[in-house]
DNA sequence: GTTTAATTTCGCTGTTGGTCGAAATGACTT
DNA sequence: AAGTCATTTCGACCAACAGCGAAATTAAAC
């Protein structure tokens, strides 16, 4: 349990994870997507994207070259939950945040998105 | 804030610091006292006890030649009291976490304990 | 099957962070 | 003021980690 929560922790004290976090909370994301948000390199991104799988945050989903990724709604984890709602309530008003909100809204308007 | 809830989740996930935020949860207790119970060198605990107060978890009081540190009750931060909460309702029965209680206890018992 | 495009994995680099021992600081005692 | 004890600071070490580019993988399209 400790050991799960400082696992958790840590995965949650990066500023690339947090965003992605919240990105996935309003949209379904494909990994190239993900990158033109944040600026870094695909292979960040795609290893971001597994540590936070790993812990039950999001799930992936394959539709043809595509993965796309989405947050983990179905989970029971508790723990889980609770954090992701802390996260939802204090970095709702964050500047960064919401530019990265209207980011993706910009790519799902121009792509058609498929939410 | 995002930048400040980074910082707070970095602080949080470590273990030797989880242990001292739970100790000070119930007890006051002098640097040399938590060096006793969580086994590690006395200049590693000030700097962990260091980290926790500039976050503002933890307070200090000198008495004489000792330091004794406690939690920052008075903090009217939400974001630290919100996880302080969370910290104690998922580690209350953790192994680890009762074992070092016991242990802060007997001290507290020999040495008429100052609470 | 070959090509093309998206993603993951791998190897590397620079940085950060936990730990220790030793030196420095602060505070009481004699 | 000299000595002693608790604590903090300093310097060094090693491990963990975010980041990148290149190579490997996967899947569609031709």
């Amino acid at each position: 349990m400790m050991n799960n929560i400082i696992k958790i922790f840590k995965v949650l004290s990066d500023k690339n994870r947090l965003r992605i976090l919240m990105l996935l909370t309003k949209n379904k994301l494909c990994v190239c997507e993900l990158r033109d948000i944040l600026g870094i390199t695909i292979s960040t991104v795609s290893k971001h994207l597994s540590i936070l799988k790993d812990l039950g945050f999001i799930i992936d989903e394959k539709d043809g070259k595509w993965v796309y990724y989405s947050l983990n709604t179905a989970s029971r984890d508790i723990i889980l939950n609770h954090l992701l709602l802390f996260l939802q309530i204090n970095l709702h008003d964050e500047e960064q945040i919401k530019s990265d909100l209207e980011k993706a809204n910009r790519l799902c308007i121009n792509e058609v998105c498929k939410m």
